[in-house]
DNA sequence: CGCCGTGTTGACCAGTTTCAAGATTGGTGG
DNA sequence: CCACCAATCTTGAAACTGGTCAACACGGCG
């Protein structure tokens, strides 16, 4: 069932670019070193998948990290009972994959096309055994990964579907790439997002419905949202207490 | 603010035991090595806390990875509001409080009375560097970490009160200390679970009831749990499809 | 131009919370 | 050893948030 197999030779679902083709990367993710950034570069391979495919399936053998450099993917567990649990969403520029055991714990699925760069666990953990600077940033990235789940944590169980919503559109902002200002692309479909956030698909689409009454953002379509009053998102998501004496 | 000071010298609530005093603890995390074992034995520092007292706070330097030897503790974020969410339970042989940043995002409490042992932030860094076992141990440490924070996203977005509770108990009792079969020691208050779990007391305790009554538990007083049938409790736990056709 | 996937909106319903009494429990001191 | 007290837990009834079911709207594409 595995998707990326460990060296990029053969992959059944995600067409690799010939080591000739592969596009020159930004490598680094946002924290890594130049000196990261050139070591990873060279055990990198590039892939591509369409809207829709899956990256890595939950119960697949995790051997690679991967760091997507185009378009959105999301990191999802699936139930028996055909619930699904999004944990995350990945963004261009972000690493995702990396967890030290035998088989990935959740599957990961292109939202839109998908450009990303894969890399080998065993160089990676070479690399690591050399390279203090490698362990910084592996160690960063599995940090990096336990705080967002922390605040995940707390919307999840004690944040109303308002409170939700807005955290949610703080969030994209935060990670919205340079120049973009205050319009962010909602990628993921409204169940994606109702996934995300524990909620279901109409109670996301109401929530949005009422911040743009409320003036605090526009709808541009449903996948382009401006942002027009980030202070009120922020009372929003916060929970404050209600009336300090 | 910060309680445990970075060389176990002054501590303003925590009582440190005297280098001399110092008991034998078995060093050893479940996973760790005997090396590591050795290596870590070394460097940590006993400390003790009583019921209710905080051991670090959101917001004080990270400055040590601590080890969990008797009681119970909680890891959990306030909000501005005055809710709670309990990130994780800390029981005997588990590790808590590394997490690879200036500063910490949630806070560890004591809650019974709390024997622990603490390693400065800066050796584990030192010995990280020196020992690979070492580096293993923190990087498995931090995996375990996302992996169960995993389940309890899914937990706190997609599942029931039953279910939670059901999850709940079934991993006290994958936690459970060796020999002590079924009987699940409930360190915890009802508010506490509610906190973790996403519920009220209030549902925690009805929940907990109707376990009960359908003949799954038996509750011998209120912190002491006889799990009667875990079949069923796994059944109820995992949202199983209702009719595979 | 009409279709299909996706998003929106409405009405009703259910599970959980909230509010409010009581009931246990465990610790303390007589 | 027992009685009492405060904290915690349990239980009940009403209120509410978000879920469910269902109809309709929008928009891109054949």
């Amino acid at each position: 069932m595995s998707v990326v197999e460990q060296n990029s030779r053969k992959t059944s679902n995600g067409k690799v670019l010939s080591d000739g083709e592969t596009k020159s990367y930004p490598c680094s993710g946002r924290n890594s070193t130049d000196e990261v950034a050139a070591a990873l570069r060279r055990i990198g391979s590039g892939l591509h998948f369409s809207r829709g495919q899956t990256i890595f399936n939950q119960g697949d053998s995790a051997n690679s990290l991967f760091k997507l450099v185009k378009g959105a993917a999301r990191l999802c567990k699936h139930t028996a009972g055909g619930r699904r649990q999004i944990a995350d969403f990945v963004l261009p520029e972000e690493f995702f994959g990396f967890v030290r055991v035998g088989e990935h714990k959740l599957s990961a699925e292109a939202i839109t096309d998908v450009t990303l760069v894969s890399y080998p666990a065993r160089q990676i953990e070479r690399l690591a055994d050399e390279v203090p600077a490698v362990r910084k940033v592996l160690l960063d990235f599995l940090s990096g990964r336990v705080l967002g789940m922390q605040d995940h944590l707390v919307m999840l169980g004690r944040q109303t579907a308002t409170e939700r919503a807005a955290s949610f559109l703080l969030q994209l902002l935060d990670r919205n790439p340079p120049g973009r200002g205050k319009v962010i692309d909602l990628a993921m479909s409204r169940l994606d997002i109702a996934d995300y956030l524990g909620l279901t698909l109409e109670t996301v689409s109401r929530t949005l419905a009422d911040l743009k009454h409320g003036r605090v953002i526009d709808l541009k379509g449903p996948h382009r949202v401006l942002v027009r009053d980030v202070d009120a998102l922020r009372r929003l998501a916060e929970d404050e207490a209600p009336f300090p004496d």
